[in-house]
DNA sequence: TCTGGGGTCCTCTTTCTC
DNA sequence: TCTGGAGAAAGAGGACCC
């Protein structure tokens, strides 16, 4: 979906049309936050997502700020999917605004398909997406992002040299800023350039898994399945302050908060968790995490407080924090 | 002055067990 | 009884994605 979070807002909200419009955090530019979605207007001015809402604020003053309402986007997002699944069974659902559509079998031409998928889309909620159609899901994802908003393109294998190898490395699905620095430093800026180191230089940079991904995934080879099924691995829940906390009692009482969240949704997904990890971020950003494996799989509030609690108290509190977190892991299903 | 929250997966090191 | 090695499991950290 295009700018999904602020398109949504718009829908709401149709005075706000034609303004910069950023929904992020609790929509106060002046309060600790991020950007989740700047609408294109807004994009203008240099705000992207993933940017503090305070630098946001400065360039781009003009700009309407609106809080983030997950429940909003989830009612839009599940009338999508639902128009989605129309079009094909085999869907991979890849977060709120996304997902991938095997069309192996599909009747009509791709682009027949993604045209009518598009217009189902516009008509019945009044928004606009992207479609990429590939061979592969990686592919497909690419293609997507190389024509936005409103755009439809087909990569076939026979242009990945024209029209993947010239695009920066960091455009490749799976790299990031450190990845994409190290390429720098080894003289790769393009996924063409990435073509041209051999795989045992890739996985001793980058280690087996993600060094053979490069090397596979700079050629266009993805063989990875859509995935239909989903089960949790983690639950988490974690808070930034406004304001950093230098003192125990206040670090004890929100992690009690978010404890007792954690245990009504393992819960209501039916869960056990195997082991508890508690995070401290320091005013410094440093982050540091620790863990505890529980005797037995559990979803009751008293020992995953008690196991939490034992978590915070091996910290040491010699700076201020900014955010606590905690996360349960090894879920299973009850 | 800044830098969210929810996830997944991988790697490295240490510890445990046989 | 001591020692060493292999392999699994735990714990910490890091990179990436939406």
């Amino acid at each position: 979906m295009d700018a999904f979070f602020a398109a949504v807002e718009l829908l709401r909200h149709p005075e706000l049309q034609g303004r910069p419009l950023i929904v992020g955090g609790a929509g106060d530019p002046t309060r600790r936050g991020v950007v989740s979605t700047a609408s294109y207007e807004a994009r203008r001015f240099g705000v992207h997502s993933g940017m503090p809402l305070r630098t946001a604020y400065r360039l781009c003053p003009e700009a309407i700020f609106l809080p983030v309402d997950y429940p909003a986007y989830s009612a839009v997002s599940e009338q999508i999917k639902a128009i989605l699944r129309e079009f094909s069974p085999v869907i991979e659902d890849a977060g709120i605004d996304e997902a991938f559509l095997d069309l192996s079998h599909a009747t009509d031409s791709a682009v027949e398909v993604a045209r009518a998928i598009k217009r189902r889309i516009k008509e019945q909620t009044g928004l606009t997406c992207s479609v990429g159609i590939g061979p592969n899901k990686l592919l497909a994802k690419m293609a997507s992002d190389m024509d936005k908003p409103d755009g439809l393109t087909c990569i076939t294998e026979r242009d990945i040299a024209t029209r993947i190898w010239p695009l920066a490395v960091r455009k490749l699905w799976g790299v990031g800023p450190k990845t994409e620095a190290r390429l720098a430093g080894l003289g790769v800026t393009t996924i063409g350039g990435l073509v041209q180191l051999p795989e045992s230089q890739l996985v001793a940079h980058f280690g087996q898994a993600h060094g053979h991904y490069l090397y596979r995934a700079a050629r266009g080879i993805d063989d990875t399945p859509l995935s239909t099924h989903w089960e949790p691995r983690s639950l988490s829940r974690e808070t930034t302050f406004q304001r950093d906390v230098g003192h125990w009692p206040a670090l004890r009482a929100t992690l009690k908060l978010l404890t007792q969240e954690l245990a009504t949704r393992l819960e209501e997904e039916g869960c056990l968790a195997r082991n508890v990890t508690v995070k401290l971020r320091f005013a410094d950003f440093d982050t540091h995490t620790h863990a505890v494996t529980l005797p037995a799989p559990t979803q009751d509030l008293e020992p995953i407080q008690e196991a939490a609690m034992g978590c915070l108290n091996r910290f040491a509190l010699v700076k201020k924090v900014r955010l606590i977190g905690v996360r349960m892991g090894g879920l299973m299903r009850l």
